[in-house]
DNA sequence: ACCTGAACACCGTTCAAGT
DNA sequence: ACCTGAACACCGTTCAAGT
């Protein structure tokens, strides 16, 4: 039988938020999201259950840090594409393998509920668009489309029996690009219709702040 | 001082999987998703947490029954529509709108997994998708992607520090439409290109700033 | 400042026993 | 067949008390 019931004290090193988001996806990844209790992510660091609350408010915060990673990692992994479209695609498809990197990541996205004030981080994430040429209003729309459709899609890619009856009638890779690909086209298919209206003098503005 | 912590036993006609769906359903518009328990429903219901066990395998079990209720809601209510992309953006927002119905029903459906072979849902689902003209692999494929775009989207808008914040910088109805009709506009793009071969359509990228 | 021990109010689930 | 009572092994969270 195997009586692997007890992970070794990681580290006594010290204990700070970081450790503790890292071992939290150690123990998300071993158990899987139903198994990331407080009790065991403590015992996996050597700890006793309420010396969490010293860093952490509670679970759910715990749980809103471990998501936002992804978003991070996510925006900082588009790097040279110029154009909003191509932007978005890239963000989509960083963000897909930020989250497939860990089991239950899109899960535990969905159950996360944002703590920090959205509001930074969506316009980080959405300023190269606007630099880019999209307007404000534009940018945050089509990267909350880009999200959601990312974030659904990991969802049942991360669902063993959905991936398992899925994978064997489609490609998930290929499908998954093909959504994306198809949104973001039809973005640049609305842009540009409503631009042609008024001489789109919108485009092309190199790093405008567009402030009101 | 609201001392609302208990609830009516509802009613003792009978107990069967459809009235224990019905009265999680209660429970989780009343509750939350984080206040569906066992315990709480069976009270709900004058009955002892164990009888669920009777009717239901597990907590597991109810919520994909739960899940699969959207659906087959969402099946139905696509009635009259003709064209295979005109299908597929009435099913999204019939989705969306059963979704909407119920507190946390997103979270639910992420949280849920398909305890019936999906086959026979997938299918039904994206047969009408055939018949109006889809090859199958492509009616799967867009099909997940419409229904991954969803459940993504009501994660956020039923997210409530998300939607308040969302809510007043956009539409979240006209935004979830705007994406909804470019991912079926692309699909229409990519099916038309790949049909005329010889036909000369060369949009192999999707020319981000249309020219002028 | 940072952590432990002990406790509280809950869970999901099992199972003998009732009817 | 259908449900109860009691129990088991867990939870998240609080809080006095230790260092």
């Amino acid at each position: 039988m195997s009586g692997a019931r007890k992970l070794p004290p990681r580290e006594t090193a010290k204990l700070d938020r970081t450790t503790i988001v890292e071992a939290a996806f150690a123990v998300l990844s071993e158990k899987g999201l139903d198994g990331l209790s407080l009790r065991v992510l403590a015992t996996h660091l050597g700890v006793q259950a309420p010396a969490l609350y010293w860093h952490v408010r509670n679970k759910a915060e715990l749980i809103g840090m471990m998501a936002a990673t992804f978003g991070e990692v996510a925006a900082r992994a588009e790097p040279g594409e110029k154009t909003w479209a191509s932007r978005l695609i890239a963000y989509g498809h960083a963000l897909r393998q930020a989250m497939l990197l860990h089991r239950d990541a899109a899960r535990l996205c969905a159950i996360a509920r944002p703590i920090e004030p959205p509001a930074e981080n969506a316009n980080r994430v959405a300023a190269p668009l606007i630099a880019a040429g999209l307007d404000q209003k534009r940018a945050l729309s089509y990267q909350a489309s880009v999200i959601a459709y990312t974030l659904g899609w990991v969802v049942y890619e991360q669902s063993q029996p959905m991936h398992e009856h899925l994978a064997q009638m489609l490609d998930l890779a290929e499908s998954f690009a093909s959504g994306l690909r198809a949104m973001v086209r039809g973005f640049v298919a609305e842009v540009a219709e409503t631009t042609t209206k008024h001489r789109g003098q919108q485009r092309q503005r190199p790093q405008a702040k567009s402030r009101d």
